[in-house]
DNA sequence: ATCTATTTATAACC
DNA sequence: TGGTTATAAATAGAT
C-alpha cells in the first residue's frame, strides 16, 4: 500500500529503516489487539531490534507471556517444529512476489545437529522449571 | 477494510470467530514476516485459542524465540512493564473508535500483587535459568 | 509528525 | 474451507 509498491527486502538506510520499523510496528500491535478481541485468542508479539527497546505485546492478561510459553514448551519438539513449519507453509504463499536478496523461509544461520540439541535442551529446562512453579 | 467496517468487539459466533482467525491469521503472520524483513528486526509471534493449536511464528532463526525472550526476560521488572505499558500506550490511540463492550485497556482478570509476585518469580527463575545456560 | 495517492487487507457473499 | 469483489485500512513517498 502507499504510493508505490515496496519490495519486500532489507532497508539498506538506517534511517529509512528506523521509519519504517516505527510505522509498521504501530500497524502491527493494532492488528494484533483486533485479532485478540475479535477472536478472543492470546497474542504475544515481541519485537526486538538492535537499536530499540524490545517492543512487549501481550493481550488480555500479564500472566499471558507465561501461560502461552508453557502451552509452546508442554509440545514436544517434533510437534513444536511442526507447527513452525506450518506457519511458514502458509506464507510461502506470499514469497512468490518478495524480491529479497535471499530466500525469506530459509535460516540465515546455518546450524548444526549440535546446537539443534542444545536449544532443545534449553527448551526443556524451561518446560520443566515452569510446570514445577505452576501453583496458581 | 472490506465491504463494511466492522466494530472491534469479541465476535460470539463460534463459526464466525474461527473464520475470522484463520483470515486475520494470515494477514497478522505476513506483516509479521515483512516487518522482520524490512526493518531487520527479530519478530516472535505467539497465537493461542482454547479451540486450536497454537501458532509458533520466529522470525530470522530458531532460537529467536530463545534469545528474544532472554532479552526480555533479563529486563527488570520495573523496565519490563514499563515496556508493556508503553506499548499499551500507543495503542490507545486507536481505540477511541473501538465499540468494544469492555475496555481493552484494561486487564481482564485482577490480579493482586501476590499474584504479580509470584509471576515475577516465575520470570526471574526463568531468566537465571536461561542465563546459566547460556554457552554459546 | 502530517498529508494523500495507492496498495493491501479484508467484510460480506458464494 | 477456498475464491470473488467492494470497500475500509494501512502505508509509501513526500513534506
Amino acid at each position: 500500500m502507499g504510493r508505490k509498491k515496496l519490495n519486500i527486502q532489507r532497508l539498506e538506510d538506517i534511517k529509512a529503516r528506523q521509519a519504517k520499523y516505527s510505522k509498521r510496528k504501530r500497524g502491527i500491535l493494532k492488528k494484533a489487539k483486533e485479532l485478540s478481541i475479535l477472536c478472543d485468542v492470546e497474542v504475544v508479539l515481541l519485537l526486538s531490534s538492535p537499536s530499540s527497546k524490545p517492543t512487549i505485546f501481550v493481550s488480555q492478561d500479564p500472566n499471558g507471556l507465561y501461560s502461552i510459553l508453557l502451552k509452546v514448551l508442554n509440545m514436544p519438539f517434533v510437534e513444536r517444529e511442526e507447527r513452525r513449519a506450518y506457519t511458514m507453509e502458509m506464507l510461502k504463499k506470499f514469497y512468490v512476489n518478495w524480491e529479497s536478496e535471499f530466500d525469506p523461509l530459509s535460516l540465515p544461520c546455518n546450524r548444526n545437529v549440535d546446537t539443534f540439541k542444545l536449544y532443545e535442551d534449553q527448551l526443556q529446562e524451561l518446560k520443566d522449571k515452569l510446570t514445577k512453579k505452576r501453583t496458581y
